[in-house]
DNA sequence: GTGAAAGCGCTAACAT
DNA sequence: ATGTTAGCGCTTTCAC
C-alpha cells in the first residue's frame, strides 16, 4: 500500500550501474561518462527520486536546521522576524525550527537543549526577559555551534547581534513630543536588566537633559509582564499624581495602547491633553483612533540579518575558517501619527 | 577546537563494552544486567550524551517533522494557528517545519515539494486561494503521507479535515445586525470558489431570507486580495449606492477595519448610521474605537486540533492500522462589540 | 570512467 | 546478559 520512496539504489538496479555512479552522476561530478550521467539523471526524474535529507545529512554530519527561539509566536513584531528568518533560510537551503519560550526562563533553558538535540547547525535568539544565566547557551558556543543573538542580547556571549538602535529610536521619540510641546513627559518603562529597556530608558532621560527638562523618577513607571494592563495601570497612576504629565512614552506599542484606552476612559483628549508615543510599529497602531505615533523596529530586516550572518558563520564553521563576531545596529525609524501630533501655536 | 558530539561509540569504548549494551540500556531494554545499565546512565548523562535523531530517523525512516503550510505568517490568526500546531507538536516529540504561501499557488507548489523532500512525516494546510489543482497533494497521499487540511480545505481530497463553522457564524453575525434594527445589510465578501468564502456568503444569505429580507446583490461586494484597501473602496462604492446600506458584514476584520476607516473620513458614524461587524477577532478588532464586533474563530485550537489529527493518523499508518478521515467543525462564537451594539429603542 | 567497500550513528535480529 | 552483524541512504576514498 505505501510506496517506499525511490533511492540511489533503485535507479543502480535499473541502469545496471553502481550506487556510487548514480550518486556521482547525480551530483556533477566530473568523471563519468556523458551517456551514463544523461542516463541517471533522466531516470531520476522519471522515477521522481528525492535525495534523503536524513542520509546526507547523518554522512556530513549536519543538519542544515536552523534553530529559532522566540518569546512569543503571536506577536506582530516577533512574527515579522520569523518571516524574516524563514526567507532567507529557505533561499539558502536551510529549514527552521521554531520554539517559543513565552519569556520563560526555564521554557527555553528545555526548548533551548532541545533544539540542540534536534542537531541544529546554527541557533537564533532573542533571550526571555527572566534570563541571566546562559550557560545552556555556552553549550552551543563549546560545541561550536553558532549562536547569533536578536533584539534581547546580552554582553555576557561572545557572539554575534543584531539590535536595532534603542537608544537612539527612544531619543528621538522623546524629543519629539518634547518638540510638540510637551514639558512633562511620563515614560512606561520595561523590565529592569533587560537590556533594550534599559537603552530606551537611557534615550529617554538623554532627550529630556538634552533639553534642560528635569528627569523626575515619579514619572518613570515600570512593567514586567509588559502588556495592555500594566499600561491602563501605569496611566491612572499617572493621572492621580498631583502634578500629571502631558506626555506619554511607552516602551512599547502595546503599553501604548493600554495607556489610549485608559485615557479615553478617562476623558482626557489625546493629543492635545496627552501626547502619546509608543514603540515597534505594530499594524494595529496604524488603524486605532487616534492612529498612535511610533517607533518603527523593522522586524523582518531583523530576521533577515540575523539569519544571513549566521548562515555565514555555519559555512566558516564547515569550512574551518575563522569567524568574527560582529554586532548589527539596524536604525529605527520615527513614525509620526495623530497620537502626538499637536496643533500649532 | 570544534568537539565532536558524544556518540554511543564512545560511551561503549570508555565502558568497555559493545555499542549494542549501549543501546540497550538507554533505551530500557529488559535483558540487561542492573550495574551495567546504570553505569551506562550514569556516564552518558556525565559526558552530556544526545542521541543523534539523523541517525535514528534513518535508521526508522521517519524523519518526526511535520510540514506546516501557513497562507501568512504575520497575521493574528495564522500566527495562533502556529502557536497551537507548535504546542502540540512539542508535546508528541515531533518538530515543525513552516513554509508560508503568500497565497501563492506556485509558491505553495514548490514549498510543498520542498517539505517533501525533506521528508516530513505528514502535512498541515491551509491551501492558497489561488489553488484550483491539487496534484502536488495527491502525491504525499500516494507515498501514504497523511495530510490534514485546515481552514482552507477542498472536496477535492479524501483527507481529514478541521475548519470552523463559517457558515454558522455568518448566520449568526449577519443575524446579529438585523436584530440591531439593520433592514439593509451589504456584505464585503471573500474570493469566488474559496470554501469558507462562500459559506459565509451563504450563511449571511440564508439569514436575510429567514428574516424576510430581500437578497439585494447590489450590497453584495467581492473581495480578492482581501485587505483593508479593498475594505475602503467597497465602502465608498456602497457609500454612493441611491439607497445605501445601515449594515456592513465584512467577511474578515482587516476588510472591517478599511469600512471604519472609511466610515469615519466620510463622518459616518458607527454604529448608529451604520452598524459593523467583522469575522475572525483578531486582537486589533477589540482595540480599536470604535470596538469592533466580529465573529471568533479559534485559531490556537484548529492548530492543535489539526495537529492531533495528524500525528494520530502519522502513528496509525506506522502501525499499518488503517485510518479513518473525518472532518472536524469547530464552532465560532459571535462577539458583540460597539461597533453593531444600537441604542434599544 | 566505474565498482567495491567503508562509514556516518543507531537499532534489531541473530548468536553465544 | 552481552557481543556480532547487518543495514537504513548516502558520499567518498581506494582500487582497477
Amino acid at each position: 500500500m505505501k510506496q517506499q520512496p525511490v533511492t540511489l539504489k533503485d535507479i543502480a538496479a535499473k541502469l545496471g550501474v553502481s550506487v556510487a555512479t548514480v550518486s556521482r552522476a547525480l551530483r556533477g561530478y566530473p568523471d563519468i561518462r556523458p551517456e551514463t550521467k544523461e542516463a541517471v539523471l533522466e531516470l531520476a526524474e522519471e522515477m521522481r527520486y528525492r535525495p534523503n535529507p536524513l542520509a546526507m545529512n547523518l554522512r556530513k554530519n549536519q543538519s542544515n536546521i536552523i534553530g529559532l527561539m522566540i518569546p512569543e509566536v503571536v506577536h506582530h513584531f516577533f512574527s515579522s522576524i520569523i518571516e524574516g528568518v524563514m526567507e532567507i533560510a529557505e533561499e539558502q537551503g536551510y529549514t527552521v525550527m521554531i520554539c517559543q519560550s513565552n519569556e520563560d526562563f526555564e521554557r527555553e533553558r528545555r526548548d533551548v537543549g532541545m533544539l540542540l538535540s534536534a542537531r541544529v547547525d546554527g541557533l537564533l535568539i532573542s533571550h526571555a526577559n527572566s534570563t541571566t544565566d546562559f550557560a545552556h547557551l555556552q553549550e552551543y558556543l563549546d560545541l561550536g555551534i553558532p549562536i547569533v543573538m536578536y533584539d534581547k542580547v546580552t554582553d555576557d556571549l561572545d557572539v554575534s547581534k543584531v539590535v536595532v538602535d534603542d537608544y537612539q529610536g527612544s531619543f528621538q521619540a522623546t524629543e519629539h513630543l518634547i518638540v510638540q510641546g510637551c514639558t512633562r513627559i511620563a515614560h512606561i518603562r520595561g523590565p529592569q536588566g533587560v537590556k533594550n529597556a534599559e537603552e530606551r530608558l537611557e534615550g529617554y532621560k538623554d532627550a529630556l537633559l538634552k533639553h534642560h527638562l528635569p528627569v523626575d523618577e515619579e514619572l518613570i513607571k515600570n512593567t514586567y509582564r509588559v502588556d495592555l494592563a500594566e499600561g491602563a495601570t501605569a496611566t491612572s497612576e499617572l493621572l492621580s499624581l498631583p502634578h500629571p504629565p502631558d506626555g506619554i512614552y511607552a516602551v512599547t506599542d502595546l503599553v501604548a495602547l493600554g495607556v489610549m484606552q485608559t485615557l479615553r476612559e478617562s476623558g482626557i483628549s489625546v493629543p492635545n491633553q496627552m501626547a502619546v508615543i509608543g514603540f515597534s510599529n505594530w499594524f494595529v497602531s496604524s488603524v486605532v483612533d487616534p492612529p498612535l505615533s511610533t517607533v518603527h523596529q523593522p522586524g523582518t530586516e531583523i530576521g533577515k540579518t540575523a539569519t544571513t550572518m549566521l548562515i555565514n558563520e555555519i559555512r566558516l564553521g564547515q569550512a574551518d575558517q575563522s569567524v568574527v563576531h560582529e554586532t548589527r545596529v539596524l536604525n529605527t525609524r520615527l513614525v509620526v501619527r495623530d497620537s502626538s501630533k499637536r496643533k500649532r501655536g
